[in-house]
DNA sequence: GCAATTCTGGACTGACCGGTCCTAAAATGC
DNA sequence: GCATTTTAGGACCGGTCAGTCCAGAATTGC
């Protein structure tokens, strides 16, 4: 999966996938089928841990603290997969006019993720139509982070588009 | 170009970009070296018709107008590029870890948009700190809308996407 | 209208891709 | 401890990739 996170679908060849995984090319055709379907299990696996992130946030944080933190840890200093930004984000923006398969089962995904943040802005108190919309408009955020955080830009650069963002969104709440 | 804009670096086979272009591989390897650097011509090709979008738009309405109207146009109805998003944020997304040269040029690129979005914010008013600040949204809209133009959802979603941006924008400005 | 030059088409190459297959090793059942 | 079943390893396959090359067509200069 982290393969996939770094280099994207196309250029993660199977040979390193294989040296990734340390098992042989039979092994993992037995197991998957094809490259592709080992590449759906990662897309679910992937989508099911971020969601997690913001399931277990939502456990120890009030509503409003949590989605804030969903989005700060990534970036925080000790993170290796700060840089690596969201393998559901680059497989829509990778396969799309390519395998339209594949972005659907992303898209799905993403969407999934945006029901959580608006399940969380109802926790917070907001009626569900502007909790919908102000989901929407976190995806939106969540998309353009993790476009930037494939950028060569200083790391707070980063932090600063948070922060303007989280800025904006409670101004108008 | 519209051939990278819809498939990717990767995906672009030579013999769909020789049928695109209408002409035979030794040309194209005359005309461009390689297959990188003509995608590096339309990287560069990109960048600057989309910044003449924005300085057009600038010409014949005040600097707001222009900024909401540069992401208008893309999803306007009659727009075939519309579900295209961005070729310099599709870039990113995909060669990052796999040709960083060629994610920092489109990178550079996305730099110099941005600086185009502040100093339409100076030209209205802000001052530069908090141009510069708004820009960097501005950019980080523009590379979520880009990501989200590539993911099947109806027309109506994208167009609330950019409605509640400006709103969230305009209540802070 | 001829000759020199430039440009074009398409066959060709080596490399690497994803996927298959057969043999050998390991694990299991008894 | 042996026989059977399951799993792993790596050689092998056709196909496609980006890039090269040469012969023939078109263009240019005069």
């Amino acid at each position: 999966m982290r393969l996939f996170w770094q280099k994207g679908y196309q250029a993660a060849a199977l040979p390193d996938l294989l040296a990734a995984m340390a098992i042989s090319r039979s092994s993992l055709y037995a197991a998957f089928g094809d490259k592709r379907h080992l590449f759906i299990a990662c897309l679910d696996r992937f989508a099911e841990t971020t969601r997690e992130i913001l399931s277990r946030a939502r456990a120890t944080r009030p509503p409003l603290a949590a989605l804030r933190h969903f989005f700060d840890r990534s970036f925080q200093a000790d993170h290796a997969d700060a840089a690596l930004g969201c393998l559901l984000v680059s497989t829509v923006t990778e396969l799309a006019g390519v395998d339209d398969d594949l972005v659907a089962i992303a898209s799905a995904h993403l969407a999934r993720i945006e029901t959580d943040f608006a399940a969380c802005l109802v926790a917070a108190g907001r009626p569900s139509a502007r909790a919908a919309e102000l989901a929407s408009f976190l995806m939106l955020v969540n998309e353009g982070l993790r476009v930037g955080s494939r950028r060569p830009l200083p790391r707070h650069d980063h932090l600063a588009r948070i922060e303007t963002a989280f800025a904006l969104l409670k101004d108008a709440a």
